[in-house]
DNA sequence: TTGAAAGCGATACCAG
DNA sequence: CTGGTATCGCTTTCAA
């Protein structure tokens, strides 16, 4: 007999069978099939259950019946706030739906993503994913070998979460051009990066409709650094409004444009895009095109339950918002 | 019949076993215990299991051994940033020691953390917890029941990881005092609030040392919204420093003084506690009380393996550090 | 050094 | 409606 010391020793369903005077059968049964048994046999196991504690060894459960009642999610950045408000809508619905949340950060590191992955399969019955980076033929295998959902990035054949960047797109720039601005810097993100991608191709249409000129700089990391690092480049040139890739570089701008003494909006609007939370907290608070955030989690895990299912392949498209705040005005 | 199917159907033990020509008993043993097998079939069992890609079933093996490989990590709220760092260093410790990490984001209600642990506790070898406001003895109780390790919270007789606050508050006083400031505003955060609590206290220590006057207030909520509420009670007091339960609060502070026309720090010194990355990244910068975050986290990680290996109880405490920046100056 | 077999905790199928 | 039993994938005696 080999039993540990660690104080508190686990109820089982044997201990309930033999309490409740019944097979161990019965009990799976009165608590997760409750209609076929007999309501007095019911209500006697569910009590003695209450009373002892039970609650059913998920990974013993799993290994019989395929579903471990877990998900996992994968994020690049926790450092990011776009990120941790994601994890909060995955969290919170996976919750909602009785599945606990495997969370892993992949630093930034698409290369460690897939393994990162692999890892956890075994453990969880699908994943949300979001990975802007990773190379599209190897996010299709690894989609294929475990149920996955696609979070901000789309791939045909794999269900995902995604915004409307080209509405977004265009209400960033109808709002610049009513306020008179008409050459635009655009400070791009990560060249490999989904987002950005989308962001350039949604920007690079609207602004051939609305005969604004778009002067496209960039790539940075999509971090507050990257903004810093960019922001005299971006003085350089003859524009008086400049959108930045996400947030963070808008803040790195908006930081550098202070130490420079370039007022904002007065000499040079600045743009955002995702609505992080520090968007409205910075002086001038950030004008930024919202992403839906903890929706796009919640959504993410909605679809990953609902391909678990029935295999239906699905796709979601979520809208985006224009807030309008400080950091931007009528062009100088 | 050999059916090759690649990644779809997991590989077990039995397939290795079979592949390899040997027992699963083998097989487990060369994988998870080298020397007792001979070198030549271990070998030959190892290159099987890789070149089928083969990774043990991890539930199964915890059903067996006791030890899941996996751990869980409750935080009251993702949505301050204090938080996801803390995240990034148990889950950066856990995974280069081959464990994996549940999330669960409690939303600030103490109410539904000792459920949450419970529901982990059966797929989890223990529990890093940061839960400034559970009462006492319901914490106890959860450590009893499950492998716990506290982060950002004391309690005797339960393994915590915290910093050394009074060494801080030290080093905030001083550097105020140094500048000239004699009547100083504490804006306190939740009430019941450990690291609050703590806070208080050491500053009381310090400044009846210092001789400063203190002038407390509050309690708030610990987020950006708390400070910007009381904001204007603080302009109200003829202090010429404050120092706010985080940062958070202070960037409230900051907002609201912004938008009251206050010079910071020209008119009022601003000092914040935590150094979220935020903090460096408004402007004024905020000078604050920086405390170990993934430091903390992945000492949270490394108490809890070796709790689990040997049982003993272990406490650590973090050194804490002034980053003085742009949002404290001379009195005025 | 290796294999056969007994479980770990739970569920699912098949009788009764 | 209920009980017996095989089984999930793996580890661990116990013999050989």
């Amino acid at each position: 007999m080999t039993d540990h010391k660690l104080g508190h020793v686990a109820v089982t369903i044997k201990e309930v069978a033999r309490v409740a005077g019944v097979s161990t059968a019965t009990v799976t049964r009165a608590l997760s099939n409750p209609e076929v048994v007999r309501p007095t046999t019911r209500e006697r196991v569910r009590e003695v259950a209450a009373s002892l504690g039970y609650h059913p060894n998920r990974a013993a459960r799993g290994l019989i019946t395929g579903r471990t009642g877990n998900l996992g999610l994968l994020v690049p950045d926790l450092a990011n706030p776009f990120f941790p408000s994601i994890v909060k809508g995955v969290q919170g619905r996976a919750h909602e739906a009785d599945h606990a949340v495997f969370l892993a950060d992949t630093d930034e590191d698409p290369a460690a993503e897939a393994g990162l992955v692999r890892k956890l399969a075994k453990q969880v019955d699908g994943i949300v994913l979001c990975s802007p980076r990773m190379a599209e033929p190897e996010l299709r295998t690894l989609a294929a070998e475990v149920p996955t959902v696609l979070v901000y990035r789309r791939i045909a054949g794999v269900p995902s979460v995604t915004a409307e960047f080209l509405d977004g797109m265009r209400q960033a720039i109808s709002h610049l051009v009513a306020l008179g601005h008409q050459r635009i810097a655009y400070v791009a993100g990560p060249r490999r990066s989904w987002a950005n991608r989308e962001r350039v191709r949604s920007l690079r249409a609207v602004a051939r409709k609305s005969g604004v000129e778009l002067c496209e700089m960039g790539n940075v990391a999509p971090q507050f650094h990257g903004g810093v690092s960019i922001a005299d480049r971006v003085l350089a040139t003859e524009v008086t409004a400049v959108i930045a890739y996400n947030d963070l570089v808008a803040l790195g701008l908006l930081h550098r444009f202070a130490a420079r003494g370039v007022a904002v909006p007065d000499d040079l609007s600045v743009l955002g895009f995702d609505d992080i939370p520090l968007a409205e907290m910075v002086h001038p608070a950030l004008t930024t095109v919202a992403l839906p955030k903890e929706e796009a989690g919640q959504a993410g895990v909605d679809l990953l339950l609902r391909l678990l299912d029935s295999h239906q392949e699905v796709r979601r498209e979520l809208p985006t918002h224009l807030m309008v705040r400080g950091s931007t005005g009528p062009a100088r």
